[in-house]
DNA sequence: GCGACAG
DNA sequence: ATCTTGTCGC
């Protein structure tokens, strides 16, 4: 798929970083999906040392028929440190790089990580969305920023999180008696449906089968990298 | 000043 | 995220 490039520049200090989220911000919408969101793009991230790189996955998931379209990776050298409120300035490069590779056009995309339950109301799943212009959907595992009381036991159970004044997102059971994760829009769409796409998308696992397969993607990448490096190769001396 | 802190 | 074996619970 087509993405245009950034309107800013992906190596600056942290705190130029944190500055460009505080504009980008501003163009962030939150409404109803035109459509119906057939086809999901999953994304996620790993990594690997010597050199630092950042391996990247995409996997486009069909959720009216329950099967994989596409999945490609991308890999690009890690250039940002992790500091919390900052993922996308370490994660996004590689993963654009790889959603370019992607034939089709996704509906929407499923983010590993928070969308508008950040800071600045910009997490990754927020700055994917915008730079693609796709509906997107911040699925992390744990918290950044927010407070909620634990939602119910059973599968679809949700409670909302909130931070000051404003609901920024939801923490959802999408398995009964197992970890909530925490939903939160990133571009394009509105709580209730990024609700409904992640419960959409379960496929009886805590994550939401296009996210799972990515991550499942580049873990499996990652681990051929690693066997390279510390296999034993034959000294030419 | 003391914690909290996506991946 | 990543380093790591067995183990407790649904």
């Amino acid at each position: 798929m087509k993405i245009p490039r950034p309107p800013h520049n992906w190596q600056v200090s942290p705190r130029r970083a944190a500055a460009i989220q505080q504009e980008l911000a501003r163009a962030v919408r939150q409404e109803q999906p035109a459509g119906e969101l057939r086809l999901v793009a999953g994304v996620d991230a790993a990594f690997v040392t010597d050199p630092p790189a950042c391996l990247a996955g995409v996997v486009l998931w069909d959720s009216a028929s329950g099967t994989v379209l596409e999945s490609h990776t991308a890999r690009r050298p890690l250039l940002f440190p992790y500091v919390p409120g900052l993922l996308s300035f370490r994660e996004a490069p590689a993963i654009i790089a790889a959603l370019r590779r992607l034939r089709r056009t996704p509906d929407a995309l499923l983010v590993d990580g928070q969308g508008l339950a950040h800071p600045r109301r910009f997490g990754i799943a927020c700055h994917l969305g915008l730079l693609t212009g796709l509906p997107s959907v911040g699925c992390a595992k744990s918290r950044l920023i927010g407070s909620f009381q634990m939602p119910g036991e059973k599968r679809g159970d949700y409670s909302l999180l909130v931070d000051r004044q404003d609901t920024i997102g939801a923490v959802l059971r999408t398995r009964d008696h197992v970890r909530p994760l925490f939903i939160s829009i990133g571009h394009a769409i509105d709580l209730d449906h990024a609700i409904e796409l992640t419960l959409a998308c379960g496929c009886g696992y805590r994550l939401p089968e296009p996210t799972r397969l990515a991550d499942r993607l580049v873990a499996s990448e990652r681990s051929k990298t690693r066997i390279r490096s510390t296999i034993r190769r034959p000294d030419p001396a």
